[in-house]
DNA sequence: ACTATTTTTGAGAGCGCTTCCAAAAGAGTT
DNA sequence: AACTCTTTTGGAAGCGCTCTCAAAAATAGT
C-alpha cells in the first residue's frame, strides 16, 4: 500500500495539514519544517493520491478529446494523430492529461457522454471536427461542460480553433486559374462538415474573383475517403474539366487512381490540387500540389485555449490559423520532381 | 451543482445506502423501492461522481497507453492510430477509458511516470513498442503497476501481445527466394526494438532455409523512417542486391524514392518487399508487396488482456498474432496492377 | 399468535486529501 | 515585561461515494 499524508506527517513529526502545505507549495511553512517534511516524503516514497485530491479540488487535470467519427474510418487519416500530437505536447507542459473518447455510432456517443463526460472525470473537452448538428454541443452547453471546438462550429457562441479552409481552398483554385485553367472541377468535402463547406466556398470565391461562371456539374461531393474520390472523379469526367480541386489529399489520391485506370495523365490531361498535405501527398506519383495546414499547432492551441478557459480566463472566441499552398507536380506548374536528398 | 446521492435519497425517501445499492444493481432492494429510487434519479438528473467512487473502490476504469517514442515521429506511422483504434473499441465495450501518455524524451518519461502512473489515476498500463532497455518496465514491476506490453519484451515474465514478426519476415523473404532471388538485402529495423530484431531473424532464417549464405554487407539498419530507408538503399547498392526486404513500408517507400532517383526500376532491376501494409503501401507506384499485420486486433487484445489481469485473472502470458503476405507489384510476381474498382 | 429465519434497510465509518478556523508561536513595540 | 500583530501550525470538517454491521421489516414455520 502506498503511504498516505498521515504517515508522512507522523514520520516528520508534524500534522497532516502541514504536509499538505508542503506538497502544494504553500508559503506558510517554516523552511526548516519544509525541509524535514520533504525528507520524510522522499524517505517513504510518498506520492499524493490524485483521486483523493480531485474529490476536494473538483479538478482532475484530465481533458477529454472527443472525435465524433466512426472509430474505424477515423485513423486512416493522419489528421487526428497529428492533432493529438500537438495537443499532448501542450498537455504535458501544463501537467494535464488527455483522455481519448471515441465511438462508433450516435448511441455510443450518447452513452459516452453520460458515462464519461458527466461523471466528473474530465475537466473539459476538446471536440475535433464534429459534423454539423452533432447533439454533443447542445448537451455540453446545457450541462455547463467547458469545451473547445476544433474546426468551425455553426453555433457562433462556441469557442473554436480552425485552419483557414476558405482561404486555403481559394489559394489552391486561384493557383489553377493563374495556370490558365478555366474548367476547374471540385471534389468537395461532405456537406455536413464545415471544413467541407468552407473549402467549397473558397472554390466558389476563387472562380468568382476570376469571373469564371460556376458550373454545378463541376461540383461533386465526396466524404474524405479514397473510394469517394475515385467515384467523384468518375462522375466528373463527362463534364470535361481540365483541372480538379479535391478537398482532401485522400480523395485526390482516389481520383489519381481512377485517372490512372482511364489512362489520363496528371497533370498533362488533368491538373490536380488538393488539401491537407498528408505524408502520402508527397509519396504518390506525381506528387500532389496541396494546401498544408498546421494541424499539430491546431491541437496545441485547442488545448491551450481549453486550459485557459478552465483557469477562468476569457480566451479568444475564435482562432483561425493560416494555410500554405505547397506546389508540387500534380498541378503542372513544376516540370519535374526536385530531387529529394536522403 | 450536480445532485449527490444524499439528495436523491431524500427525494426518494430512503437512505443514501439504498440509493447506492440501486445504482450498483445490488439484489438486496425491494423492487418497489428500486423503482422509486430510479424515478428520483431520473427526476433530478443524477449521475454518480466517478472520482468519489474511485476513492473508495480504488478503481478508476482508466487505462494508460504509453508510447515511449518521440511524440513527433510517432504519428507519421499509422501503427499507433490503428492500435488505439482497436484498443478503444474494447475499452468502450468494457466501460473503460484510455488515457494517452506520450512524451518527447527520457526526462519526460520519468516525469510522466511519477506524476501520472503513480498517482492512482490509471488502473493499468499498455506499453506500446518500448525500445529495449526502457526503464519503465522495471519501475512498473517495482511499483506493482499492472501492465501489458505490445510487442515482445526482453523480460520473459512480462505479459505481452505481438504480431509474428519473425514468421512474417521469413515469409516475405522466402517469397523472394521462390521468385529466384539469391542476393537479397535487408533494410533492417532499429536494433533497439524487438520488432526490428525479430524481422531480421526472420530474414536470416529464410536464407538459411534456402542454404543461401548470409552476406553482412547486405544488411543495413534503419530506424523505421523514410529518410533512413533512402540512406540504407544508397548504402546497399554497392553490394548489388537483386531484391530488398525492408522491415517497414515507410522505409521501403524511402528506398523506392532513392531507386527512382537513380533510375533503377522496381521490380525489374530490384525487387522490393516490406512489412506493415500501411495505406501508403498500396498508394505508391509500384504498389508494395508487404506483410500485413492485424494492428487494431493487437490493440484490442492488449486491452482485453490488461482488463482480465485487473480482474484478477491469470491471462495468457504471450499472444502472437499471425501475419499475412500481401503480394502486389513491387516484388515482381504480378505483371500489372489489378484494377481497383471505385 | 408467536418465534425463528431471511431479506431489506439505515447509520456510520472511512477512502486520502484540502481548507477553514482557531490556537500557538514568533516578531515587533512600547 | 506586557502588549499587539503577524506568521506558522494543528484540529476538524467535509468532498461523494462504498460497505460493514446491526437494526428493522418481511416471511416462514410451528
Amino acid at each position: 500500500m502506498n503511504p498516505t499524508l498521515e504517515q508522512v506527517a507522523r514520520l516528520a513529526g508534524v500534522s497532516r495539514s502541514t504536509v499538505s502545505r508542503v506538497i502544494n507549495n504553500s508559503p506558510h511553512v517554516r523552511p526548516e519544517v519544509r525541509e524535514r517534511v520533504w525528507k520524510a516524503i522522499r524517505e517513504c516514497g510518498y506520492r499524493p493520491h490524485a483521486v483523493a485530491r480531485s474529490l476536494v479540488t473538483r479538478r482532475t487535470g484530465i481533458l477529454g478529446v472527443v472525435i465524433p467519427e466512426s472509430v474505424t474510418t477515423l485513423f486512416t487519416d493522419p489528421f487526428f494523430p497529428l492533432l493529438l500530437c500537438g495537443a499532448t505536447e501542450v498537455c504535458n507542459a501544463h501537467k494535464h492529461q488527455l483522455m481519448l473518447l471515441l465511438f462508433n455510432d450516435p448511441a455510443g456517443e450518447e452513452e459516452m457522454y453520460q458515462r464519461v463526460l458527466r461523471n466528473g472525470y474530465v475537466d473539459g473537452v476538446i471536440v475535433a471536427s464534429a459534423p454539423i448538428g452533432d447533439p454533443l454541443v447542445e448537451l455540453m452547453i446545457r450541462d455547463g461542460i467547458p469545451f473547445v471546438f476544433v474546426g468551425r462550429p455553426l453555433d457562433p457562441n462556441v469557442l473554436y480553433v480552425d485552419v483557414d479552409n476558405l482561404g486555403g481552398a481559394r489559394a489552391a483554385v486561384e493557383h489553377l486559374l493563374r495556370l490558365g485553367h478555366r474548367r476547374i472541377a471540385t471534389i468537395a468535402g461532405p456537406a455536413n462538415m464545415t471544413s467541407g463547406l468552407d473549402r467549397l466556398e473558397g472554390y466558389r470565391q476563387a472562380l468568382e474573383a476570376y469571373h469564371v461562371p460556376i458550373d454545378e456539374r463541376l461540383i461533386v461531393h465526396g466524404d474524405y475517403t479514397e473510394s469517394s474520390g475515385m467515384l467523384a472523379m468518375q462522375r466528373l469526367l463527362p463534364a470535361a474539366p481540365t483541372a480538379v480541386f479535391a478537398a482532401s489529399d485522400i480523395m485526390a489520391i482516389g481520383a489519381l487512381k481512377f485517372l490512372r485506370q482511364t489512362n489520363l495523365r496528371v497533370p498533362e490531361d488533368i491538373a490536380l490540387v488538393s488539401f491537407d498535405d498528408i505524408p502520402a501527398a508527397s509519396a504518390v506519383e506525381p506528387r500532389l500540389t496541396t494546401v498544408r495546414q498546421p494541424i499539430s499547432q491546431l491541437g496545441a492551441l485547442a488545448v491551450e485555449t481549453l486550459i485557459s478557459l478552465l483557469q477562468g480566463a476569457q480566451p479568444i472566441q475564435k482562432i483561425v490559423l493560416p494555410t500554405e499552398l505547397i506546389v508540387r507536380e500534380s498541378c503542372g506548374a513544376l516540370r519535374q520532381a526536385p530531387s529529394d536528398q536522403p
